[in-house]
DNA sequence: TATGATAAAATGGTTAAACCATTCTAATAA
DNA sequence: TTATTAGAATGGTTTAACCATTTTATCATA
């Protein structure tokens, strides 16, 4: 499966051949890659040359290492955790303003409403409404409901990415959420007005969406979005 | 500076140590880390951990290392390179359809020409009418300016995104081109009229952000990647 | 038989010392 | 002055050993 590593920097051909593999699905989510002495061998390089490479691919997300017997690499599962991660360390570095962040998430929530009513199927409207429902039971219980709420808020806006059938949305999408969230939660006062506006707002989305009226859904959605940045104009992100 | 290495992974504590010193601007963009050596001794481990510490760090985007004399760990500007990077393997990982990151392009390119529109100022539209220019003398030079009319295409594009002044946009519109160049240059045929049919699209998306006509340039930049997308319908972008 | 303690083995984590390869600098020769 | 060369500093690699953690198998005991 592997060759004798070679190149000027050895790891870097051995961080690429392990790629490879998992590219080419030689490799795949839950397999276990040889202990570090084995690989070593297989690879004819040192195994402290052959650790700086596991660590790259521990990094890059791609592997998880655990010691022990039956311990070692395994081929993880390929998720958006290393993407939100390299972005929320420009964030942090305050290299990408939040706002930023915030109007893009308006400009492609938009899209994948849009998307999402040319699209959407029975069942698609029925897992909508199921959301509407819950996030309307959270509502009625007044603030103490609000984390609810939230979570539910995210949940139809998920589902609305994967209505629009595009994972690259999809990705993107859970990228930003995973980045923006937080600032919700610190900026956002946790007001029941709060909560029945938005409510009010993913009715009508879902509405739309039922209608099969794209740009109806774009607006609203987009506009939905907005409603919450508005809280954090201005705001400081020291120490987030 | 920095403090003894502890935690049960030595080398993290390592890397934590030197994210924070750059975090807190005690480590700045140009300036360089001590040697291996040096830095083995200042965190009391061995060489091959500390080693592993760096490769992370490099991996992360964080510091550039090079050999020889004067070589060595230097801190680089942090930029979205990585965001891209990170981006682009998930997307080849997960086996998306090419159908899917075009479809993305389409509604992305669409909405930074939109924000575009509402943001050109003066020196933007005469940055926009010098490219513009550039792709008519590529034009007039018929298919053998293929490839030169292709870069001030791609250029337009990303000229879009910085006068729509949102980083996000401009690193994700820069990962979306690094990912589907390659495709064009693959499956488009290398015909006049569809170079004069782009021209085109590009002097009247120019023409709605010199308007401030924000929905029209959404639509016709959207168009016009659509355009170029229905070369690639059925391909796949995994294998290549 | 069931259970708990314990030893063994496999695995990642760390250390140390040496050597190689690259690159810059300064001394030296033409 | 310019080209050459030797030296030194630095990252890259190797080897061999030991430590720490975790699972598994063994065995004594209730």
């Amino acid at each position: 499966m592997f060759q004798k590593a070679k190149q000027s920097r050895i790891f870097q051909d051995v961080i690429r051949q392990i790629e490879e593999a998992i590219l080419q699905g030689k490799l795949k989510a839950g397999d276990r890659l040889p202990s570090e002495r084995e690989l070593k061998d297989i690879f004819q390089t040192s195994r402290g040359t052959l650790r700086e490479a596991l660590r790259v691919l521990e990094q890059k997300g791609l592997i998880a290492i655990k010691t022990g017997v039956n311990g070692g690499s395994v081929v993880k599962e390929v998720t958006t955790r290393q993407v939100s991660e390299s972005l929320a360390l420009l964030i942090r570095y305050q290299k990408i303003p939040l706002r930023e962040l915030a109007e893009f998430r308006e400009g492609v929530e938009g899209i994948v409403a849009g998307l999402a009513a040319q699209r959407a199927e029975k069942k698609d409207i029925e897992r909508l409404n199921s959301l509407l429902e819950d996030a309307r039971r959270h509502l009625e219980s007044g603030v103490s409901g609000w984390d609810d709420f939230i979570e539910v808020d995210n949940s139809l806006h998920m589902a609305l990415a994967y209505i629009a059938g595009n994972q690259v949305y999809e990705s993107v999408l859970r990228m930003v959420h995973d980045n923006i969230v937080r600032y919700y939660n610190r900026f956002l006062e946790k007001k029941r007005e709060i909560m029945a506006e938005n409510y009010q707002d993913l009715c009508d989305i879902v509405e739309a969406i039922e209608g099969g009226r794209k740009d109806r859904a774009r607006l609203i959605a987009r506009d939905h979005v907005k409603r919450f940045n508005r809280f954090m104009e201005g705001k400081k992100l020291y120490g987030i």
